[in-house]
DNA sequence: GTCTATAACAAGATAGAC
DNA sequence: GTCTATCTTGTTATAGAC
């Protein structure tokens, strides 16, 4: 991560360091208010301080900046889980959703740009493309270490994961474009409640222990 | 197509509006390949065979030919219903996905604009706002229509609806961005599967007709 | 109704001074 | 490492001829 740490404790590369972050906290900022074709390079360097040229020191394109935005997203969340296959229990992936709710800018460069590159030759495109397929393999492991082989409805873990996948998502959409209409940590509750329900008649282990732990995941 | 109609039987305002019809249709198609902000009105103007001047004549900015997309796109599909608050079976919605999946274009207007919008003063904000109400509504209503007050997971049709909204949305995503790893109208009946799932212990009504046909998750 | 010409501006990127 | 200056290209939009 240091670069070109020349000894001396925190030397020029350690603020260089620095500078990239800020730059690439910047981008995701404005990626988000914006979109990846709207975000010019001038309002990310002007948000970070310095000029557009200056930004161009440290990211030689605006596609070097967005791959730099989409790593460092990659290193929180359920990201770190899905690149490692770290199972993760229902409850906890609705934690996640929960901790989202409360950030809506990162949520928000996730669902611009996931829109966004499914464009033609869009910079990211590869990069969602695998991301899906990672994710949606991390939540059949998930399911099905939770739950075994069949869901409710007949569903193998394989099944159920695009759909797992797929209302997070699609309720990130529907709660950015109107937070007050949609309750995202509570419909996503009603989720998991609809894929740990009933098999039997009714009160089921599943649903039961519903304490709704805060916060189960905050950031790395 | 038409050539100079000089007969005014269907004079120069019907070429008139299938000009625009088919300016539209061109916008459509660059905005699915581009996004709102990279479809330029020199493209769009060019595949409709015109300049991007003579566009101008007809859609006096960037933003009047936006509108006129997405009304066009509200006269199709579910947007008449939802719009006339006509209840649609499941079954029905469900052959709506799966007709969704042979136009892979007009899907992908609608992904790109939906994450697009999300962005502050998008042109497209209001109506993708309203939008989602209005079919969430409409959702409900047909969940009520066919399964009553209260379905699988102990979920009212209020609280299943923007689930099935996001499923269909994010199903679309994954979907567009990568055909072959998503069957889309599958896992969609799948998520059917699971709103209409054993309230009792076993086969069902709902579930009886689908014995999980091998590779829904795999390859079309 | 459609064109040519052009205004007015913003974009990403490069060169080179300091 | 950051700046100023500049090149090149592409953008929306207007004016006016035909």
């Amino acid at each position: 991560m240091t670069g070109d740490d020349r000894g001396r404790g925190l030397g020029r590369a350690a603020r260089g360091a620095d500078r990239r972050a800020a730059i690439v906290q910047a981008a995701l900022e404005v990626i988000a208010e914006r979109g990846y074709r709207g975000a010019s390079l001038a309002a990310v360097a002007e948000r970070a301080g310095l000029t557009q040229q200056g930004l161009l020191h440290h990211f030689p394109s605006k596609e070097a900046l967005l791959i730099a935005v989409l790593d460092m997203r990659d290193q929180w969340d359920m990201a770190s889980a899905a690149l490692h296959g770290t199972a993760w229990p229902l409850e906890m992936i609705a934690g996640l959703v929960e901790y989202n709710a409360t950030r809506p800018g990162v949520v928000q460069v996730f669902t611009v740009l996931a829109g966004d590159s499914v464009t033609e030759g869009h910079p990211a495109s590869g990069y969602f493309t695998e991301r899906y397929a990672r994710v949606r393999a991390w939540a059949a492991q998930s399911l099905r270490g939770e739950y075994g082989d069949v869901l409710p409805g007949r569903l193998t873990p394989e099944q159920a994961a695009p759909l797992l996948v797929a209302v997070m998502d699609g309720l990130q959409t529907q709660w950015l474009h109107d937070p007050g209409a949609v309750d995202m940590p509570a419909v996503f509750r009603d989720f998991v409640a609809l894929l740990t329900a009933p098999r039997a008649a009714d009160g089921t282990p599943g649903t039961a222990r519903r304490a709704v732990p805060p916060g189960s995941c905050g950031d790395a």
